[in-house]
DNA sequence: CTTGACCTTGCCCCTAGGGCAATGTCGCAC
DNA sequence: GTGCGACATTGCCCTAGGGGCAAGGTCAAG
């Protein structure tokens, strides 16, 4: 008859795994001989050959004990079992595929009709300073309002068709670079201002549902240039002005 | 800025999970809000699916961690992971084919040449409780000689081609049904000494490795009937008369 | 003011075993 | 009979990648 060793050698598992499949109640506890020494039979073989099986094939050793009453019941298990090992190799490509765009810096985070507008930033003369703050603007506000989310690009990426706003938005992208003492900022915030109220009236869309926003614009804009900063403190002080509903948040809580 | 929660949802990872990479080192510990809530920025969704896309490829953490440094050694463990992907794949391949097998019935234990042998056996006459007895004698001398198992099987099938040595194998077969006390049993006793002496002299091949090969052989007869037990006693009186040398183990720990 | 949904840390649980310790046993060599 | 190396026994702690719960703090709404 055969040792643990013996057994566990033949079927290319090591004893331990033996014991914790007697532990597991997978495999029967084995007669001891004089010494307290397992000693198995050709039987245990089988078994645990069928064991390593199920087990290689992923299945938990919880499930492969449920497993093994009526034939019927056991093809049918086994059939999953097939089934969920067809899945596994499909994720796995898909993982593999995943990991190849990874590499080639392909990595796709926001919705493709995004990541589409934001290729088409360079040729219209945006900077990629901008278009990285925009990137993370998206990205944000689809994590917090994946509800609005659309719609608020949609109306974005609808706005940048006017040729008129896309001036002002590539303007505001170059105020990064302008003093915050230059006149000319003045001048763009009353122009950015009056175009808000055109399209939107006072009520912009998005304003009723979180100050998030605005407030994540604000500081993604104020950490990024003195210009910026200026800009946006222009803009904020106008729209008040005008009545713009911008509950601004008074707190340190957003603070980076 | 977004809370854990946010984080987690967009990019489908538990809150927990999140923690775990900040405890591990994986993912910087963003700055907290005033009420002690940690507050992640764009950057983070981004590094975190990145870690994601890399834990469902079955990268360990621990590696995930060490692996951002130079781009050149990026790429470097990113084929890595590539070829453990496909590696993997062909693995889950392999496995599902051999669960296939193990459904149909195909299961297999012995070397192939023995399998081929066992299933030539029922056309030559011999019982399925035989061959079951033989499998199970197979079984246990591949997993406990693995260096002689294959010089001992050899020569058993050869025997098989000799037809009187193959009527003395199906007549022990046979006995299995006999009454202990049919003088059946002694004849066919006294004839397979004379061929076993006739065949290998009184050393059998084996016989100087381990006596639980033939003890073995012994258990497992005297388990299946009476007569087959007493076909085995006579033989071996029998044999310890001619001066084989079969050294007998007289105590009690191979029981079973 | 309460309620429910969040967030915080800390703790134990799981799988499928690996690895170690302390101890007992076997078979071989001297 | 003594020693040695290989093997066996049980029990305990460890791993990865979280899950789940407890006990508490926070936030916005009704």
């Amino acid at each position: 008859m055969l040792t643990i060793g013996q057994l566990a050698r033949y079927v290319g598992v090591s004893t331990k795994t033996v014991r914790v499949y007697h532990a597991k109640g997978l495999l029967p506890e084995p007669e001891r001989d004089s010494s307290g020494y397992r000693r198995y039979s050709a039987d245990a073989v089988v078994e645990l050959v069928r064991i390593r099986m199920l087990a290689d094939a992923g299945v938990p050793l919880a499930r492969i004990r449920e497993l093994g009453s009526t034939p019927e019941e056991l093809a049918d298990a086994l059939q999953q079992i097939d089934a969920g090992l067809t899945a596994r190799i499909k994720g796995l490509r898909d993982t593999q595929r995943r990991l190849r765009k990874l590499a080639a810096g392909e990595i796709r985070i926001l919705p493709a009709n995004v990541e589409e507008h934001l290729a088409g930033l360079p040729a219209l003369g945006f900077t990629d300073r901008w278009i990285a703050m925009e990137r993370d603007l998206w990205i944000i506000v689809y994590a917090t309002h994946p509800d609005l989310a659309d719609t608020l690009f949609q109306d974005q990426a609808q706005s940048l068709t006017d040729p008129d706003l896309r001036n002002l938005y590539l303007a505001a992208d170059h105020a990064h670079d302008l003093d915050p003492d230059d006149p000319a900022l003045i001048e763009l915030a009353d122009r950015i201002v009056a175009a808000s109220i055109q399209r939107y009236g006072t009520e912009p869309p998005g304003s009723d549902a979180d100050p998030a926003i605005p407030d994540l614009l604000q500081n993604t804009l104020n950490a990024a240039s003195p210009g910026w900063q200026r800009l946006d403190s222009l803009i904020r002080s106008r729209m008040a002005d005008a009545g713009f509903t911008l509950r601004t948040t008074s707190d340190d809580s957003h603070d980076g």
